[in-house]
DNA sequence: CTAGTATTGTGAAGTATTTCACAAGTAAAT
DNA sequence: ATTTACTTGTGAAATACTTCACAATACTAG
């Protein structure tokens, strides 16, 4: 696998929709696929495609386009996604239940087998079949059950409260729900979801037309 | 304010990020703010917080920095923000219905003002004191309170049969969470938030260190 | 066997975005 | 008044990303 070259964020993300455009075209039984088919599907171009898969290796044959299930599995081992991943959530309100619920995640291979909150009224209780464990037992759950990604969907006042602890987890990897910016080492992979960033762009596009 | 410049969509996020921070500051009393300030606590450089603001005017003072409330507002005005947006909701299950009860919209200039869903046991009850109202009545609803933006959690398989209603629904801008590329005349800005595909961008990243 | 059509892989060219580096402005200290 | 320490705003340079364009390859038809 050609690793140490810095690929872009965007041609991962690019990644991650040819997955789901080749997963359909499996399904409906096609053998071959062209670059063109792909970029109309995602929005992007012949060239672009091309360029991101070659990134990677060479995956398709010339006059002919690429195989759908080759292409997936390819890809699939690219993204880390040819094993499944543990997950934990901590911070059960309204969001982080709901993405327990959920069954998507599970579905595209990531398991949600820890949970953690602060509230001595969910500390203990049952959701979804997990048990809600405390945020100051995450070390020791972390260390049994082999968990390398946290959600974390706390409020944003109880960040300072629980960075330290999963700093020092041995947690590998958090996707940051809240609106605060974590200082974490870079060990540790953050990646940021926000909600009312988005709502804010959308208000500038908007905006931009008069 | 000089429109018509294409603005890149990262300079975009990066003043949002950048508009907590001096919302912090200003609550933290202080006068000034300089661009190295604002740099580290967003993560990126001094001379990159000033191309960003520059692209939209010159808003400090040479050998002072920028006065933050002022910036605030000016941001506030760039996004778009200085006025409150009116956002519908289509598709009640778990995740629709987190962001209903979620008061982070409303804090930021967010309001919630319209629920849809198609399941004869939710339409018309209601949700956090909103009716919720069958997707048919998209346009009218729409209409009558003004609206502009919609937030869609239907389920994925649901979404092409309501792609149409949208479309002539009278919104400008989807926040789209489900993982369908939304087809939408670009008269209708869509943003896509995709837990999943984030959740893939850190699996890629852990898998790249072996 | 040749011509025609399709399609990849990839350097090179073209754009876009970020970083550099410095003139110009401000204030405080002496 | 002059020096020193800061700091912005912005062209120019550097870097990153996307698109172009074409040789190389594959297959089909005649």
């Amino acid at each position: 696998m050609p690793n140490k070259k810095k690929i872009a964020e965007s041609a991962i993300s690019r990644l991650s929709v040819y997955l789901r455009i080749l997963e359909d075209t499996v399904a409906a039984g096609e053998s071959t696929v062209s670059s063109q088919a792909m970029a109309s599907q995602s929005g992007t171009t012949a060239a672009q495609v091309r360029k991101d898969l070659s990134l990677f290796g060479s995956f398709g044959r010339r006059g002919l386009g690429y195989s759908p299930s080759d292409l997936v599995s390819r890809i699939r081992r690219i993204l880390g996604l040819h094993r499944r991943w543990k997950i934990a959530v901590i911070g059960l309100g309204r969001v982080g239940s709901a993405l327990v619920e959920h069954r998507g995640f599970f579905d595209r291979g990531f398991d949600i087998v820890a949970l953690f909150d602060t509230s001595e009224f969910k500390v203990g209780s049952n959701l979804h079949g997990l048990q809600v464990h405390h945020i100051d037992e995450i070390s020791r759950v972390v260390h049994d059950k082999k968990i390398e990604v946290a959600v974390l969907t706390v409020p944003v006042e109880a960040v300072p409260d629980i960075i330290d602890l999963i700093r020092d987890s041995g947690i590998k990897g958090v996707l940051n729900w809240t609106p605060a910016r974590l200082t974490l080492p870079d060990t540790i992979e953050v990646k940021n979801v926000n909600m009312v960033m988005e709502l804010e762009a959308l208000s500038f596009k908007l905006s931009q037309r008069e």
